[in-house]
DNA sequence: AGCATATATCAAGAATTATTGATATATCAA
DNA sequence: TTGATATATCAATAATTCTTGATATATGCT
């Protein structure tokens, strides 16, 4: 009956995405590949600041990153909402647990 | 450019749902009404406990209540969990501007 | 009316998370 | 090599959120 592991990957995606600045990055990334600079730009933001929440979304895996000289590329990894998604639309239908027999 | 409000639904659902306690809760109200009463059976935790995250899951729309008696009856807001997921596929498709075309 | 039960709310403190400014590291360019 | 730029990390503080125990409110029962 309790929160098995499943959970906490969606829980850790919940909390990276529950953040209006974390929200505002993951929706600039929605529309492509961003260096930190460019999130500086968009944002007005401090540095640091983008840099951790950076690190929040990356540590629950919403977003990869990947160097290329002086700039680090943050996107999307689209595999974790899918299944985001798709934990929350067997939330919604009561699929949750190991017992139940949806599908 | 900004998040708009839309999305500031989708972050207090997102909160809402963001917590071990509160998840706990939302899977358990997923197989059905409860009431407080059954919730503090089935977890353990204190009463005022559970009703201050009961607060935050009805504020943030993810709940709906009903009294009947001396009872209050919880239950899941399906449309909630459903526009929740709607947005989450629109950002994983990058469709979330105004602007975009997806669909 | 008086008592017991179900739930909500509140105030104080505890715990967690975010911000700031400073510094560290790595890369490129001259 | 020297200097500049891009990003990460850290320590201190600030802000937010959670927990606890106490009290309040409302309902139903006798």
């Amino acid at each position: 009956m309790s929160t098995g592991v499943a959970n906490k990957k969606a829980i850790d995606s919940l909390k990276a995405l529950a953040e209006p600045i974390r929200l505002e990055i993951i929706e600039s990334l929605s529309s492509g590949e961003k260096c930190v600079c460019d999130l500086m730009q968009e944002t007005g933001l401090a540095q640091s600041r983008i840099s951790f929440h950076l690190k929040v979304l990356k540590d629950a895996g919403v977003i990869t990153d990947r160097q290329s000289g002086r700039w680090v590329y943050y996107q999307l990894d689209i595999r974790t909402l899918k299944s985001l998604q798709n934990w929350i639309k067997k939330l919604r239908k009561g699929c949750l647990s190991e017992a139940s027999s949806c599908e």
